[in-house]
DNA sequence: ATAACTGTACTAAGATTCTTAGTACAGTTA
DNA sequence: TAACTGTACTAAGAATCTTAGTACAGTTAT
């Protein structure tokens, strides 16, 4: 379901946030799908239930998930809110890109390039 | 000369690391200038001298500056090979944001035309 | 030589964050 | 009743960042 890094620098809960939020935006978890309680996906990755506990805990603040004591926790409706949440949180990085571009004065031009190179690099990968 | 921002969770050290390099590449500092001593850097920006020092010894580590002991720190004249190590990160990280944004569908049109829109938002700003 | 500066190298302690361990309690379900 | 759910704690360990203090070696101007 979700890999964990121990290797990254970023924490183990975080990457279960995004690992469940990825899930739920490329609809591989659907709404009101019930997800794996606490204790089972802790048992899963090798983690302790607290940490799972913790990102569940701040899914539930963000939307992304429901849960009821005593049944589980579940996938929210709003997967749309999710979407335009990243969305926005993806431009504001962008953001912070293109000024960084702009002081290592690479040109507008040279930028768009390379990330038309980007995109289209994985369409070979795709077709592999 | 750098301004710290104590609300940052990025630790100080790199926080200086960052205002060094973008003012090298900027030209503020020139090659073989002398950069301020730890002590009064850290005097300057209100913070420990250890941290100063751990900024000064990463920096020497990228070659970004060379330091003399009893004379001071100054700046290398490598700075192309720096500009270089900054895009290549730039990069890197602009490849993370293009993944995330085919996962939210966003399309490469879309893409682009915001980067434009960013691109030439700080036109307006440098206008006035 | 002396004083005042420079970089450099330590140790120690405090603060914060992340993670684990363990326990406990309330609600649900078969 | 038993076995599962979420939830709420406390405590401790680990890692990282920062500060404080001390010390030593090299440079520079007086």
């Amino acid at each position: 379901m979700i890999t964990i890094d121990l290797r990254d620098k970023r924490p183990i809960y975080l990457q279960v946030i995004e690992g469940i939020e990825d899930l739920t935006i490329k609809g591989v978890l659907k709404p009101e799908e019930q997800l794996p309680s606490v204790r089972s996906l802790a048992m899963e990755l090798s983690i302790n239930p607290n940490t799972i506990q913790r990102a569940y805990l701040e899914l539930e603040k963000r939307g992304t998930i429901y849960s009821i004591k005593g049944k589980g926790s579940f996938i929210s409706e709003n997967n749309q809110a999710l979407a335009a949440v990243k969305k926005e949180e993806l431009f504001t990085s962008l953001g912070d890109i293109v000024n960084e571009a702009k002081l290592l004065n690479i040109s507008k031009e040279e930028f768009l390039d390379k990330i038309i190179a980007i995109y289209d690099k994985d369409k070979e990968g795709a077709d592999k």
